[in-house]
RNA sequence: GCGGGAGUAAUUCAGUGGCAGAAUGUCAGCUUCCCAAGCUGAACGUCGCGGGUUCGAGUCCCGUCUCCCGCUCCA
């Protein structure tokens, strides 16, 4: 793990998430409900634009990759085939050498012991002595364990066993059951990708780290179809173009690694994975993980269903079942990073005056603030994803020409931008309330502004004004980064 | 899941079995020609929740939920 210099603790992060409007505990009112959490209005706009930039990037800017958006719950055989229903019943043990998984009869099976006839569900279970990894051979086994991480619930009011429905775990395999049906309305050729951002849910066992494990989360996934022996070059293709766009949205690169799946690691059906870590201030967590899959999916949809699930290459004359690389990325963990890396402390003067450039000092944890100089926050989010794009505001309230004036100045600027118009206070007070929510820039119309139109533009990392008319304000604002 | 710590206003926290508090923030007004200034006023709490002990519980006991830390786990 890279250092970062100073860490928000998330305790203060979250601290300033539920003050601001970012992020509140779920179900507060009612004393909270582990693992689920609520986004405010900050928060709300924040994911909005991560959702976009990343449609941007994967869908919009491509030729070859098209969107879908699936319903959460799917036929229950979804998920035979996918893997993930086993284990939802039958207890299971964990290699921790090489991270296989199996079910604990098997074991009992390998030694030549013979288990009763209905006991293989006998959640009692143990493991037996001398148990082994079947694989790696490793004594290191975890005891069984139900892995009902799915969600159940029922379809029709009827809550009979065949009934019985789940929500999805994942949104991939809504991509893998509708790929016939995409390809043959977008008219796609391998190789091409469907891009799918949505809901998932796992009743994790320990939700932790604020919202970085919740039972709720949403993710963003990119299913990219190609032909076989491909796999590696579309594999590296992928991890290079989602490290990029991780950068563009304002991660700072020696926070963010690739961590390579070994060999041994790697789930029987993958020739290789990559997780695209950040360093979070509780470690170095995966935000992303780009796994070559070969044509596993498919290949276990088209057993399940009996349907072919094959594509006819018309280059080569022949049919066959693409493989698939996938990147699989968590939006609310992009914004638990996009967080952490925002938040910092400064010093900065009391006094401010236009023109001159403010001394901006990094924080000295546990010290007071020099003489002259007073702590603030800031969440320096990058413009391409700040909630609030720019912030308008009169120098004084009890001047109404300078109310009037920067309403229409909100009011032209909104059509461009999420804008925000405020007014109660100080200025220097609407000023630092506007660094905590991360707004880049803030206009203020002062007794200037009424004799030639000029507005100052205050910016949030400098502390910066400048002076511009009130007419050029939108192309100076895009100039200066806002999207 | 195990062990430890914590939960009092929006935030940070004080409150030694006897009236529910402070600072900051928020809102309104006044003031103010640019960085959380000042003045006046206001709102804000079933002290996480539920039981128990007690004349009386924020405080003691039990249970439970939530959060944090460490282990464990993590498709």
């Amino acid at each position: 793990m890279s250092g970062r210099e100073s860490k928000p603790s998330m305790e203060q992060l979250a601290a300033l998430c539920k003050r601001r409007g970012f992020i509140f505990p779920g179900s507060e009112l009612y004393g909270g409900i582990n693992g689920f959490w609520d986004y405010g209005p900050l928060g709300t706009e924040l994911k909005r634009n991560v959702r976009e930039a990343w449609w941007e990037a994967m869908v919009r800017l491509r030729d070859d990759v098209v969107g879908l958006d699936s319903a959460i719950i799917m036929h229950p055989r979804v998920w035979e085939a996918s893997g993930h229903a086993e284990g939802f019943t039958d207890p299971m043990v964990d290699c921790r050498s090489c991270r296989r998984r199996f079910r604990v009869d098997q074991l009992y099976e390998n030694l030549g012991i013979e288990l009763e006839p209905g006991s293989v569900a006998d959640m009692s279970l143990k493991l037996p002595a001398d148990a082994r990894c079947p694989v790696c051979g490793s004594r290191e086994l975890t005891e069984p364990r139900a892995f009902n991480l799915m969600f159940r619930t029922f379809v029709g009011p009827v809550e009979d066993d065949s009934a019985a429905a789940y929500l999805r775990p994942e949104t991939a395999q809504g991509i893998f059951v509708q790929f016939h049906n995409v390809l043959s309305v977008s008219r796609m050729k391998i190789p091409f990708g469907i891009a799918q951002i949505g809901k998932a849910f796992r009743n994790e066992i320990n939700p932790r780290n604020y919202t970085f494990r919740s039972r709720e989360f949403e993710q963003m996934e990119l299913e990219y179809f190609i032909k076989p022996g491909t796999d590696e070059q579309w594999h590296d293709y992928w991890v290079e173009e989602r490290l990029k766009w991780y950068r563009g949205i304002g991660l700072a690169g020696d926070h963010l690694h690739r961590y390579v799946y070994g060999k041994e690691e790697l789930a029987h059906y993958a020739s290789a994975c990559v997780d695209i870590t950040y360093d979070f201030p509780f470690g170095a967590q995966e935000l992303e993980g780009v796994a070559a899959r070969g044509d596993y999916d498919l290949r276990r949809h088209q057993e399940y269903s009996g349907k072919s699930l094959e594509y006819f290459d018309a280059e080569s004359g022949r049919s066959y079942i693409p493989h698939v690389v996938e990147p699989s990325a968590g939006v609310d963990r992009i914004i638990l990073a996009l967080l952490c890396e925002a938040y910092r402390e400064e010093w900065v003067p009391r006094e401010a005056h236009a023109g001159s450039r403010p001394e901006i000092r990094p924080v000295e944890p546990g010290t007071n603030p020099p003489e002259g100089l007073e702590k603030r926050t800031v969440m320096g989010f990058s413009p391409r994803v700040a909630p609030i794009k720019v912030a308008v505001f009169p120098l004084l309230k009890n001047r109404p020409q300078l109310v009037e004036k920067s309403r229409r100045i909100f009011e032209e600027l909104r059509q461009h931008w999420t804008a925000f118009w405020d007014i109660t206070g100080a200025i220097g007070r609407r000023y630092r309330r506007q660094d905590e929510a991360g707004t880049p820039f803030c206009i203020t119309v002062d007794f200037q502004t009424l004799d030639d139109d000029t507005v100052t533009v205050r910016d949030r990392d400098t502390m910066q004004q400048e002076r511009f008319t009130v007419s050029e304000l939108p192309r100076v604002l895009e100039q200066k980064g806002l999207p």
